[in-house]
DNA sequence: ATGGTCCTATACCAGTTAGTCCAGTACCGA
DNA sequence: TCGGTACTGGACTAACTGGTATAGGACCAT
């Protein structure tokens, strides 16, 4: 016998069966009563080595329908929400954030329009400055009434997923986004901030994100460095 | 496979894909052994998807005949892919387009693969300057594999809309498109076509077009004035 | 002896799968 | 008009899945 605990040895079997393409992308391994017979050990230690595994990416569960080896393409990206934080982690970066200010002001009349809420009703503007791996990407301005997101103020919002904060700290889930993109030319402002010369082109976008049943809760407003970012979706076209 | 039992996912799925305007209002859905298998869920667990979102409201049964999508559901515009041709008429203008080059050419190997053709199989490639009221938008570049769509070689693109001719002369009806978006600078060629300086913001968009079996068919490549053309788009958060 | 850790074995549950059979519908050619 | 055929959703079953909880054995340091 080699080494190490039962458990360990079966994720290593289990690694190297992966590694040596034993299993098939986007195969279902045999079940986990077959698999520890197949490997010599009990269900349960089994499932210590599988969920180690899971935890490295390695293999995908499904509960009731067994287990899987993931699908190496990153099937159909479909127009789908996704917050820079989640899509810096998806692309194994480490996303950073730079809070530049985060304050309560009253609303503009085109802001309080498009949040369905009085003129000049307070809301909160966080702007941030955001990277990957520490090279700035976006900069990110928000715009939230303070009514509803009042926790959002003392935040801290350097590490963490806006749409999260405003999913645990105030209880917001957002649904829908409607997006604008356009092409412009960076101010000597933003190129200073982003790192990039003045005139480089930016991809902006515009942002009124809703909850589920329809109501306004944040306007985004991006700039993100056109050689940085790229914006997928997928399209339908009615019959 | 993220969380939940594979018949939420399900759900979710579809819920996406109904609010996505995947599936327009009044059509039917594919049978419910094809839309399993497209969701990669058994017939069983499909159904219990399909039953949550009909006593929601979002789907009708007809036993025997299909699910529908109900007529009246004007849920938000979706992200829906409309041709320029079209997007220019809803808002009362006038398309223009400027055929630049109409022919046969062999294919690169990254067109041949985008399209699942064997490299340097033949395709047509068009270039068009389009405008609306005359004033020249966007610079446009399409590549489709001549062995399907052969007949648009002889085609005028003066005044038509691609995807028409697509489907009036050649029988391809184009259902999803894959868009790529990012900000770029103009070059000096490019300017002078669109009118504008070099090195101002271009809008570029790459898109991947396929029909309902998902068959690529077409690859586009639009270049748009980023101070005349903005893109728009409804997104959805996953649950 | 004690308690902790790792492992095995067993059992049950709710969700899922693949399969079968059925009756109703739509369509097409004779 | 008739009949054949292919497809549809509806209903059901048996086998299987991972998720969870339980109890007990083996080993080790204290």
């Amino acid at each position: 016998m080699t080494t190490g605990t039962a458990s360990t040895q079966a994720y290593e079997q289990l690694t190297r069966d992966l590694t040596v393409g034993r299993y098939a992308p986007g195969a279902r391994l045999p079940g986990e009563r077959d698999l520890a017979a197949q490997l010599g050990v009990s269900r349960a230690t089994l499932r210590l080595a599988l969920g180690r595994l899971e935890s490295e990416g390695v293999l995908q569960r499904s509960a009731q329908r067994g287990w899987f080896v993931p699908t190496q393409v990153l099937s159909e990206p479909p127009s789908t929400l996704q917050s820079f934080t989640e899509m810096a982690r998806a692309r194994g970066l480490r996303p950073t954030a730079r809070v530049m200010r985060q304050e309560v002001r009253p609303a503009s009349m085109d802001e309080a329009a498009k949040l369905r809420i009085a003129p000049a009703a307070p809301v909160i503007e966080i702007d941030r400055l955001r990277g990957m791996d520490g090279t700035p990407v976006c900069f990110d301005v928000v715009v939230l009434p303070s009514a509803r997101a009042a926790a959002l103020l003392g935040a801290d919002l350097t590490d963490a997923s806006l749409y999260d904060v405003l999913r645990q700290t105030c209880g917001i889930e957002v649904h829908r986004s409607a997006y604008t993109l356009m092409a412009e030319s960076a101010d000597a402002e933003l190129a200073r901030l982003l790192g990039i010369t003045a005139g480089a082109p930016v991809l902006v976008g515009d942002e009124v994100a809703y909850t589920s049943d329809g109501t306004p809760v944040l306007i985004g407003h991006n700039k993100y460095r056109g050689d940085a970012y790229r914006f997928e979706a997928d399209l339908f076209r009615r019959a």
